[in-house]
DNA sequence: AACTACTCCTGGAGGC
DNA sequence: TGCCTCCAGGAGTAGT
């Protein structure tokens, strides 16, 4: 599922293959994918439009264009953005299904942006959870702002002190949902989570309250460690519930069964507020 | 504050 | 091979 990582790469994609250029065709083959807020504005008014820049605030990704409507996109668990150049170069990136390098559009292509040098931006979501919201550029701040969005992990304002504060506000809360919570910390997802957790050798149903100074500073070093690191991979690659390592990530998420790289011992899996949750029994000891 | 449940969806997996 | 049922889960909302 599209995490700040794998958003990251899909912001990326989009940057690279379509700022500066004009829309010339806009086709949507889903009307529910769409929402418009504060405008009467449709996705046709989206063509003559050139795209400014390409924006990420945790999962969020904003296309600024030149006027309005401006278009925030969410791709939730299984959307998925493609480009492909004139030259034909081709990128991909957000939920591995269908394949990166299917031939395009498939069923679940719901939106197709067209750019005046023929550069071709696609929107695939085969479950349908993914939203796009056309915004007025006025508002597009305070939409964001509603979403409540808690620090990200690369934030400086993150400081050792500040977790430690925001851990202690919420000191009865298990870490996962806790860390799962977009208005605590905000970019994490199911997988990061679980990774983050290994990382900082902290079990998933450890109260907040619960962390001293070490575990906190490992648990703000860790958070950000595992989101840098996939980052440059472009995000986990995990396919039927099955995790292709790459560079040794994920170490724990999707690897029921397999042998913790630390330490050897089975990575187990369980279902902690309602997420599939993988951690090491012997790296994560449990809280009496 | 913490928690559970429900909604949105469909491809894939498992049972028989 | 085919039908049936179940399940995953990000964000939002509602209820306890």
């Amino acid at each position: 599922m599209p995490e700040l990582p794998e958003v990251e790469t899909v912001r990326r994609i989009i940057e690279r293959a379509a700022v500066g250029k004009r829309v010339v065709e806009a086709v949507c083959t889903r009307p529910k994918l769409i929402e418009a807020i504060d405008t009467e504005l449709g996705i046709e008014r989206i063509v003559g439009s050139r795209l400014r820049a390409v924006e990420r605030r945790a999962k969020w990704l904003t296309l600024r264009f030149d006027r309005d409507p401006q278009i925030i996109l969410h791709l939730r668990m299984t959307g998925q953005i493609a480009t492909i150049l004139p030259d034909g170069t081709r990128e991909a990136g957000g939920h591995p299904v269908p394949a990166y390098d299917a031939p395009l559009p498939v069923k679940s292509t719901h939106l197709t942006l067209t750019f005046d040098d023929g550069t071709l931006v696609y929107l695939q979501d085969p479950r349908h959870f993914a939203r796009l919201a056309l915004i007025p550029e006025a508002i597009v701040g305070s939409y964001l702002d509603e979403r409540d969005l808690g620090p990200e992990p690369f934030d400086q304002s993150l400081t050792a002190a500040r977790l430690t504060e925001m851990l202690a506000a919420r000191g009865r809360t298990k870490l996962k949902p806790l860390l799962l919570d977009q208005s605590f910390v905000s970019g994490l997802g199911n997988i990061y989570v679980d990774e983050a957790l290994h990382h900082a050798l902290l079990h998933p149903e450890r109260r907040a309250g619960s962390l001293d100074a070490a575990e906190i500073e490992r648990l703000r070093v860790a958070m950000r460690v595992v989101l840098e690191e996939a980052i440059p991979i472009g995000g986990a690659h995990i396919y039927h519930g099955k995790a292709t390592q790459i560079n040794g990530f994920p170490r724990v998420h999707a690897r029921k069964g397999e042998a913790c790289d630390r330490c050897g011992t089975t990575i187990e899996k369980y279902t902690l507020a309602g997420r599939g949750t993988y951690f090491c029994p012997h790296c994560q000891p449990a809280p009496e």
